[in-house]
DNA sequence: CACCACATGTAAATGGTTACATGATTCT
DNA sequence: AGAATCATGTAACCATTTACATGTGGTG
């Protein structure tokens, strides 16, 4: 029903390939994950995933392990169906979203061209390790999407040589 | 002195490109970006400006063409100091932000292949045409960023067929 | 003059953040 | 047993969003 943030329909989509998980699992998800982009801290996790429960997405089956409170949620039919609604949403999926990169570039000629240069020559060398750290613990799929998409944006460090002399 | 967030950053930037500039200007550079990222509403900006002039990065001086208080703001000294700080942090610039199809890209197997298939091609067919939309008014350094990234975005697309099948 | 776009804000809600508290489990 | 780590939260704060209110200048 209900529109999703990006940040819960991830969430969801997540529990939805377990089949069922905890809040802390998703959290470490996103804690884990190559992008720096949503920390994964428990003060956004819990509360979100309860929100998603509130409204009938996910389902709690108390699975007390020990004697502590532990739920593994899973998704319901409802939430299949928002799920889908947040995951096919091409119009969304087309946008620019954000990138820190490319809103700093536009206005480098604030700066010397030393410092531009230099600041670039930082950016290649940060984006070259980055890829070449052992790659994360996920799926395959998830891992060829990340490597792909540094492919791609390697891709554009280089152009940018050639537009931000 | 203390960090920008990126919307203050790009903000502050615009003002300093431009010499001088009111709340209403910065909030129509962003309300007109081609990317969908920040709204550009007054209820962000105009408290945003008033908060980095608070802070002493940013100098009003009334303008008053009218009988309305109408205030061009420009960047002061310890705005230059800060403004760098922010545009050549090249450790948050090589982050990889936020994409709203490569947060969906590793989920797609959660629905049917023909699902998939044609998801990505609505993906595929709003990039084009957002491509081929009269690039938006705005310096020419900027326009050209803009269409290299759409080059190297056009680039990744292609190579999602083998990833993503 | 009436209307509409331009311009300047404010209020309330939202969806995150960091920091903290605390219980349970595993390791030494 | 004590320490470290795993796990589950809550509280306060923060930067945005949408929606609203209102004044001002130009145009039919």
């Amino acid at each position: 029903m209900g529109i999703l943030t990006n940040l819960e329909g991830a969430a969801l989509a997540e529990i939805a390939s377990r089949g069922s998980a905890t809040s802390y699992a998703i959290a470490q998800v996103f804690a884990r994950s190559p992008s720096e982009y949503w920390s994964g801290s428990a003060g956004a996790v819990y509360p979100l995933i309860k929100r998603l429960a509130a409204r009938g997405l996910l389902e709690p089956s108390a699975a007390a392990a020990g004697k502590r409170q532990r739920l593994d949620y899973q998704i319901t039919p409802a939430g299949r169906v928002a799920l889908e609604e947040w995951l096919l949403d091409a119009q969304s999926a087309a946008g620019m979203g954000f990138d820190p990169l490319r809103t700093r570039l536009g206005h480098l000629h604030l700066v010397s061209p030393e410092q531009r240069r230099e600041f670039l020559d930082q950016v290649r060398t940060l984006s070259a390790e980055f890829a070449q750290r052992p790659a994360f613990e996920g799926e395959p799929v998830m891992v060829q999407i990340h490597q792909s998409w540094l492919k791609a944006r390697a891709m554009w460090l280089a152009m940018l040589d050639f537009v931000v002399r």
